[in-house]
DNA sequence: CTTATCTTGGATCAGTCGTTCCAAGATAAG
DNA sequence: CTTATCTTGGAACGACTGATCCAAGATAAG
């Protein structure tokens, strides 16, 4: 009976997944993705199919694997702003920080060149998982009263979602974490209701 | 005596730095070049080097003939708060119509890919530029006394760094204006001094 | 074991990449 | 005009691109 594949298409999808994310899908060349897995060109294919079907699966695997947990998370989190402040501490850590500092998002990276309708789909997609996880954030934290009077939802959602992606595109700089962290909290203080318009009521601190 | 050039390098410089624009530095070739500008590759590596050389002078080209008559005018506009907010309406403008549409930003656009320390230096400069012409009107404001009391100016400067990559990075994703409108108008209504806390007071309209 | 079926290594493909080169053309001083 | 000097068109380069192909290897049912 046939031969079964002799490697892991999970670990495979894994390291495509870092070497676009690294260096962006038009400088990786199919050799680079053959030397770094080990794989020949012939599984490669057999299995994923060309580039562009091959980014595809990278594309979709960062969505489920890296993506998705975290806002998940975030829409767990029934806090409100506290859980949306805790979720750009865990961002900008990413960011900033470990093995995939200075990579940015590799959604955020796909903005950049035209890409063609089916990862276009899925760059929509994720836009719209994201602005849907801080829309829930901000309705919880607009029952347990923690909004001003004038928030608006929808609004204040779109600026998070602005404000995520500059993060993710800035990271690349080299930006220092204390830079962005108080970049975001200029963003999210003035949320909190001031109920005697001082200063301690937004105390949303991202170090903690 | 010499010949002198057959063309201009000014135009040459503009068609470059628009399909480096459009396109994306590693998704444009020389004879995509070669096409566009109607100049051979003679004179293209004689007058302006490689492609690397040619990338940072479309870079600072853009630099100088659409970033930075920007910043000076966002600069030069003392009003404080609408002055931001005046940027902010003339980018968006900018980012989702007319024959830039859906482009970006160059300068955003570069954060993907590994960019050699020369471009790394031009991008760093830019930041820095639209960082501290954010400052002086954010001080601008202060001195009139638009702002809250616990605006911290630096790190609000930053915040409208990161929403300004933010909506550079996704108006190539075709977002509707009055979104990114709406998004920037969230950010920018907390900033004014709210005396009674009352709503009118946030009043700087992007329609405006 | 045999054997059918799939996988794998690696040669190979045509095309494109950025770049170089040189003869032919253009220019303007003498 | 001649002539020195620069520019230009276009052929050509080697390296690399994504992709294909096939014989050899691996697998497991019979």
């Amino acid at each position: 009976m046939p031969d079964v594949k002799h490697f892991d298409t999970e670990q495979v999808l894994t390291a495509v997944e870092r070497l676009f994310w690294r260096q962006g899908v038009a400088s990786t060349g199919i050799q680079d993705i053959v030397s770094v897995t080990g794989l020949s060109r012939s599984s490669l294919y057999s299995t994923f199919g060309g580039k562009d079907e091959l980014y595809l699966a990278a594309l979709r695997h960062y969505l489920d694997e890296r993506s998705r947990p975290m806002l998940d998370r975030l829409v767990a989190d029934g806090r409100g702003l506290p859980a949306i402040t805790a979720f750009f501490d865990r961002l900008i850590r990413l960011r900033c920080s470990g093995e995939h500092a200075r990579w940015g998002c590799l959604v955020s990276n796909a903005h950049t060149g035209d890409p063609d309708p089916q990862v276009r789909k899925v760059l929509d997609q994720h836009h719209d998982a994201l602005s849907t996880a801080f829309r829930s954030s901000l309705l919880a934290a607009h029952g347990l009263g923690q909004l001003s009077a004038g928030d608006d939802v929808d609004a204040t959602a779109e600026m998070l979602t602005l404000l995520a992606y500059g993060v993710n595109l800035r990271s690349r700089s080299g930006v220092r974490r204390a830079t962005l962290q108080s970049g975001v909290m200029a963003a999210l203080a003035p949320l909190a209701k001031k109920t005697r318009c001082t200063a301690e009521a937004r105390g949303h601190d991202l170090s903690g």
